[in-house]
DNA sequence: GATTTCACGTA
DNA sequence: CGTACGTGAAATCC
């Protein structure tokens, strides 16, 4: 069943083969969807060309389960994030996408007839159906049902060839729809706490470009008064920070942060200059601009979010959401009446990486809570020293304190270890690899040795990150079914971290509700391997109040 | 004015 | 010379 929305007409049509199931505004349309949903225990697969086309349908009230997102399984097909219907359409039905016609660019030679067939003699789609003045009216809007629905059975046929590639493009069109729902909802802000996280590192909001200069002025005088002689630096350029610092008697090559961080004590102003660092981030990515530009009326931060990225596949989000400092985690709270149920993966990559390798003996180690714990007995080394290797082997790293422990990786875990290795391997000679839930990842052909080995260290991390994103989401969206019932509604997706905002009464069984998901989830993910994922989770009233 | 580089926040 | 992303300011390139 295909749904196709004109959202400047708020009209809607459903489409099943050539009958033209329902037809009209977008509340008669959602009544009609709400009820094919809901008569039957299998509700229908509802493709469509792009979740963000039926976001009319959402904030109507709809609630759907399954989905088929022809641009989600096109960037699962081919990789990258390059998705736009001509693309889609040539690669779907097997044609050369490079020779395929070149897009309208709204002059003089866009000289088509009155009524374009949306597809050429050739196969390929017309430039003329790519632009929205094309989608008027009914019967063009039923059209371009029709073509998703051939596109989606034609990608069916391609992802079936992939091991995994139906139930993942499944879960990524559930992704692409809930990306929708948290572009909708937002995450509920307690303002006053944010507007005094804001203020005392930006200082009070300012009304002028006068005041904001002043405060701005304020924060460079705390580290520029603990330079004397130095005091016209601009903080903001590297290179004058360094030669600040060498004034002062510091010798750095690099002002970065982490770099910076052992000379804390060796003069106040590296002290002064840190702080006013992340204060300065603040003032600047996260100030007052920032709150105004995307925290609406109704104390909810939102942000653009994508289902894919254009690498191995995680969710990324906009408006700094995959990205609030630490601090100012404590102003995102549950709105009256709520609580946050908060769930983080423990140790995912890893335990990723046993399923994906079918690694037995990483796999007997994931049966720990701590599986880190568990390698260091194996290896015979300290705790640290095992995750140290772990991490490094998933990364590429080959310098370092992990060396040694590496080789007695190789031994212990020799099935994981030969599938990173192989991994590498494709990406520093220029191919491509496949997640385990089928999506393509592509590789730029490199010829400089350096480049290929930064290849091989992407595609040796992107088989690892990608499958881990895949059963993410796979958790997030039965999460998602499962909390429909109790109200509540997925606020933020951070990797391998849910955030659930529900009614206060529904809070236990919501939390109850995300670990069930995780084992459900994850059993259909890895078909059954004997692998166990973990989950920290817990009922809180603000995001900081989770890590210990 | 648009693009690139650096720096830094998160996982 | 360990991966990815988004964001803003300054530098750089037209």
């Amino acid at each position: 069943m295909a749904v196709a929305v004109d959202s400047a007409q708020q009209h809607a049509v459903l489409v099943r083969d050539t009958v033209v199931v329902a037809a009209g505004g977008i509340t008669q349309v959602a009544e009609a969807m709400q009820r094919l949903e809901q008569a039957v225990d299998d509700p229908p697969r509802w493709v469509w060309w792009k979740a963000t086309d039926i976001r009319p349908l959402r904030e109507a009230g709809v609630w759907l389960r399954r989905s088929w997102d022809v641009r989600e399984a096109h960037r699962l097909i081919a990789g990258g994030l390059h998705a736009e219907p001509d693309l889609i359409w040539a690669i779907a039905h097997g044609l050369d996408p490079t020779t395929r016609p070149a897009r309208r660019t709204g002059d003089l030679f866009d000289l088509d007839d009155d009524d374009p067939a949306p597809v050429r003699s050739d196969g390929y789609l017309a430039p003329a159906a790519l632009d929205p003045e094309w989608l008027r009216g009914e019967d063009r809007l039923c059209t371009w049902a029709r073509l998703a629905l051939e596109a989606a059975a034609l990608q069916q046929g391609l992802l079936q060839a992939r091991p995994h590639g139906l139930p993942t493009a499944a879960a990524e069109s559930g992704a692409a729809l809930l990306c929708v729902e948290l572009e909708q909802h937002g995450l509920p802000i307690d303002r006053r706490r944010m507007e005094q996280l804001i203020e005392a590192a930006a200082g009070p909001r300012p009304l002028t470009d006068a005041d904001a200069a002043t405060s701005r002025a304020a924060r460079d005088a705390s580290v520029l008064q603990r330079a004397p002689g130095f005091e016209r630096t601009d903080l903001r350029n590297p290179a004058e920070v360094k030669r600040m610092l060498h004034g002062v008697g510091v010798r750095v090559d690099d002002t970065r942060a982490h770099h910076l961080e052992p000379y804390r004590r060796t003069h106040p102003v590296v002290d002064a200059l840190l702080d006013w660092r992340k204060a300065e981030r603040i003032a600047t990515t996260y100030g007052w601009s920032w709150l105004e530009r995307h925290v609406g009326a109704d104390d909810r931060l939102r942000g653009s979010w994508t289902a894919c990225d254009g690498g191995a596949g995680r969710m990324t989000a906009g408006a700094g959401l995959h990205s609030l400092p630490t601090p100012m985690r404590d102003a995102v709270a549950a709105a009256p009446g709520h609580l946050l149920v908060r769930a983080d993966l423990g140790q995912v990559e890893p335990r990723v990486l046993a399923v994906v390798s079918g690694d037995q003996g990483l796999a007997r180690a994931t049966i720990a809570d701590d599986l880190y714990a568990e390698v260091a007995q194996q290896l015979s080394v300290d705790r640290q020293t095992a995750k140290i290797a772990v991490l490094a082997a998933m990364y590429g790293q080959t310098t370092g304190p992990a060396a040694g422990a590496l080789e007695r990786m190789e031994r212990s875990y020799p099935a994981a270890m030969q599938f990173l290795r192989d991994a590498a391997a494709s990406g520093e000679r220029g191919s491509a690899v496949t997640t385990y839930g089928g999506r393509l990842i592509p590789v730029s052909p490199a010829t400089e040795p350096a480049a290929q080995r930064a290849q091989g260290r992407f595609t040796r991390n992107a088989v690892v990150q990608g499958a881990a994103a895949e059963l993410f989401k796979a958790w997030a969206l039965t999460a998602r079914d499962a909390l429909h019932p109790l109200d509540g509604l997925i606020v933020l997706c951070l990797h391998d971290e849910l955030l659930v905002h529900v009614p206060r009464a529904h809070a236990d069984a919501a939390a109850h509700a995300v670990h069930e998901a995780l084992q459900a989830a994850a059993h259909h993910w890895s078909e059954g391997a004997p692998v166990r994922f973990v989950a920290d989770i817990r009922i809180i009233e603000r995001w900081s109040q989770a890590k210990d």
